[in-house]
DNA sequence: CGACCATTTGATATGGATCAAGCGATGTGG
DNA sequence: CCACATCGCTTGATCCATATCAAATGGTCG
């Protein structure tokens, strides 16, 4: 499959220009748990790292999130994207199997898993919306695994649909992510993702205003 | 992408020839939260249908099961295959996504989905049972989806590796599923699948003394 | 024994990967 | 302020892994 040279950090420079997401209000126990000031992240910076010990979970309180795998021969995959108000790093055992990184600026708040856990088992409410929130990622990466099964026609109007429900201001989509980020996510190359942009441009179901930016113009089209 | 005719149920009365796996003595507060006699289910048999409304979380006694989803267009794809021990039906929202179906004669416990999460309100352990069961069902997730972009080898392998993990009793692995069930997991054709096995089979890493046996030889190999 | 089905094997077609070049926007230095 | 370099993206040409179509094989059960 595709190799890619990696560890281009400074590549990032140039993600500084993406758009921000609007804050949201976070509500609820488990928001409410995630104590302290937001922490923040900076553009392409690493918020923890494969291999790390699991310690805390994060909320976005605004910007854009990745988290990356890197295989041994190269190849890259994107486990998830998870903008304001989204809950990450829920994962199993004592370290993360996957890296996670701001895209765009970005401030996420924290609550130290350990703690998280105790208090479920004190509070109802708390104990629901945890539950909620881990059965949520499965639904999720579920998903995610769904799309890798389809066309590439498919998998871009699925994705393009997910950031509809995500991160749009009526049809409007402005991604911050690149189209390597997708590629990754979507499991094909950047060149495929790039024309299939292009097909679905020329068949009137998006308008390309520019590079980052989709208005989703004729959502059935993208759902086939 | 592949398109099949579906729906021809007793098809599945040949899976009743698929080998038993051993009965796990459940241990843990969430397990032992799973009260009343396990409930039977015939080979091929569903335990819970998409659309129907989430109302238990479910814990496989012995057998083996397969979450089915189905698209419109009959391309079928499984989620996840659960064995002794394995907890399964943790979705989010009002109605499963995905059927669930036993593979071979199977018995489960179950246990309110409502009831367990009041009750990981009160006790801590069972709090903390109930996010490793649904953290450990998103690493499988996880891990499903990172297959999804390998080769067609790598695939096989990584699955073969997985039961390997899951069922084997030393080097040797029995596959309650047929070959389209793999398949279908791994998001490609029955024809691939048998003749990724062949390959494998040529080159040692693994031997198959009949088409439900699998002998791991060499799992460096599988590997890669 | 004969029918049925799962599985394997063979031949061909194709969607997307790979290799390669061009384009356009942004930033930089003269 | 313009020429040039850079970088992300798009477009084009070719190749290959896997899908598709087709048929043979082999195990199981009535």
């Amino acid at each position: 499959m595709h190799v890619r040279d990696i560890g281009k950090q400074n590549a990032e420079r140039s993600e500084r220009r993406g758009t921000r997401v609007d804050p949201v209000v976070p509500s609820g126990v488990l928001a409410r748990s995630m104590l302290g000031v937001p922490i923040k992240f900076g553009a392409g910076s690493e918020i923890y790292g494969e291999g790390e010990p699991v310690e805390y979970v994060y909320e976005v309180v605004h910007g854009a999130v990745r988290t990356v795998k890197v295989l041994s021969d190269g190849r890259r995959t994107i486990g998830g994207f998870y903008f304001a108000g989204d809950i990450f790093g829920l994962e199993e055992g004592d370290e993360h199997s996957l890296t996670a990184e701001a895209i765009v600026d970005t401030a996420v708040r924290v609550i130290r898993r350990r703690t998280l856990i105790r208090m479920a088992g004190y509070d109802r409410e708390l104990a629901r919306q945890l539950f909620t929130a881990t059965s949520r990622e499965i639904a999720r990466v579920h998903n995610h695994a769904l799309m890798l099964i389809k066309t590439a026609q498919e998998r871009v109007g699925s994705f393009l649909l997910e950031m509809g429900e995500r991160i749009s201001v009526g049809d409007l989509v402005v991604l911050p992510m690149s189209r390597q980020d997708i590629a990754d996510y979507l499991g094909m190359t950047i060149e495929t993702v790039s024309r299939t942009f292009t097909i679905l441009e020329g068949s009137s179901a998006i308008a390309l205003p520019n590079a980052r930016a989709v208005v989703l113009r004729d959502r059935a089209a993208l759902r086939q």
